[in-house]
DNA sequence: GAGTGGTCTAGACCACTGC
DNA sequence: CAGTGGTCTAGACCACTCG
């Protein structure tokens, strides 16, 4: 027989929820801690154990981090390890230093079909373009162009990003309270044109790695598109196939 | 204080080190389903519940395959949905029609040091090297290379890939007893050489997506080392960042 | 020692599959 | 209907952190 209530979901479904509704409500930060879990049992009617189901499946999906002994936090782009969940470029050599963003550019657009399609606003709604590049070692190795909904970043210019230290999603994430949760990458070698070859110091048709991303935010919204290309000589893109 | 035995190991990481003992030694073989929760649990003297969490890790890694009503099954690369998870490359259109793999030579050599190194195998040792195309739609699109340890594929040859019908990977399953668990890849964009060109059907100095892959089976052994040249002007390589 | 998350148990009941 | 995995509870105890 059929199921009679395709709707269904498990009490620590409902818990999650609330505990997300939470986070985007900016009742716990990122970075800080939220209440213990026999708080949180107390506060929604539930056993520990409930609430302990609902926060594994968190913990599992990047959103909170548990530390036995101390408590459970809000995941945060301050920490350096959420960082290169994002980047996942890594050099030859095997040294692992930050590279700096330089911010080069930063205006105000009307979001065409294929902004508006991926960001889900409206045809001409206003968005932010940010170029910038990141450099390893003083060399520029990514070239990285940011479309962002105008609505949620309002007030973002060159001036913001260049006074800021730090990756830019945890100035997203201080700043404007929009969380970065995951990403969709589409990835494909192409050829360096003239001006992208001289921004990054190549010999025009050299090879570079065309990394295309759509972020999304809490509720799988979508919230920046951006494509990147990389500099693949003395670095490599790394993934984890499970 | 410090913990004062630092090889502390809760049970039921027991218990999933037992069961992947049994999947190593073919007790349960892939597509096949392994005792209830409740059998499992009474064969290892412990609760359901810590038989439940070994097994949900197991889930969690794409070991075993929980299928409410009907039992728990140890994963296969027969099943489609595993073929996708270790060859990330979709076609622009979106439609996918699973490629053709077509081998073109299998050979017997000795491990150098980079062979060596990657497979964890003495310098020397015997290794099986295949060269293949895959073909989307017809098309030459992945040329790729394959490194084995000879010792695990013995009697391989290019009459016996030639006359098997699916993945790669379900033969090695299916014939050799070796099931691929997860792979970390290494991509780069790089200039097709004239030799590569003319196999793929693009132009001499074309970008290609350069794809290393180093795939284990249980207990982290590296049994693979393989190269793949990705043709991405009709497809792309997608990734989920989370 | 108090407070946190982590493990383990036992039992009840629910949702799904297949005979 | 019996058998499977899935949820929920309550309680005990362990491992870790910090004051």
């Amino acid at each position: 027989m059929p199921q009679e209530s395709p709707t269904f979901s498990p009490l620590y479904r409902q818990i999650k929820s609330l505990i997300i509704q939470g986070l985007e409500a900016g009742e716990w930060r990122p970075g800080e801690s939220i209440p213990s879990e026999i708080d949180l049992a107390a506060r929604y009617s539930v056993s520990q154990g409930t609430v302990r189901k609902a926060i594994d499946e968190m913990a599992s999906e990047n959103l909170l981090i548990r530390k036995q002994g101390k408590g459970t936090f809000v995941a945060s782009h301050l920490d350096p390890r959420s960082f290169f969940r994002f980047l996942r470029l890594v050099p030859n050599s095997g040294d692992i230093t930050p590279p700096q963003s330089v911010p080069l550019d930063c205006w105000r657009a009307r979001a065409g079909q294929e902004a508006s399609r991926v960001l889900g606003i409206e045809l001409g709604a206003a968005i932010i373009i940010v170029r910038r590049v990141l450099k390893f070692a003083g060399k520029p190795i990514v070239l990285d162009e940011l479309y962002l909904p105008g609505d949620l970043f309002q007030g973002l210019s060159l001036e913001v990003l260049q006074s800021y230290n730090g990756s830019i999603y945890s100035l997203f994430e201080s700043r404007y309270g929009v969380r970065m949760i995951r990403a969709e990458e589409r990835l494909r070698a192409v050829a360096a044109d003239r001006q992208t070859a001289d921004t990054m110091g190549v010999l025009e048709g050299s090879p570079l790695l065309s990394v295309e991303r759509v972020t999304y935010t809490y509720g799988d919204r979508a919230v920046e598109w951006r494509r990147g290309l990389y500099s693949t000589a003395e670095h490599y893109y790394l993934n984890e196939l499970g």
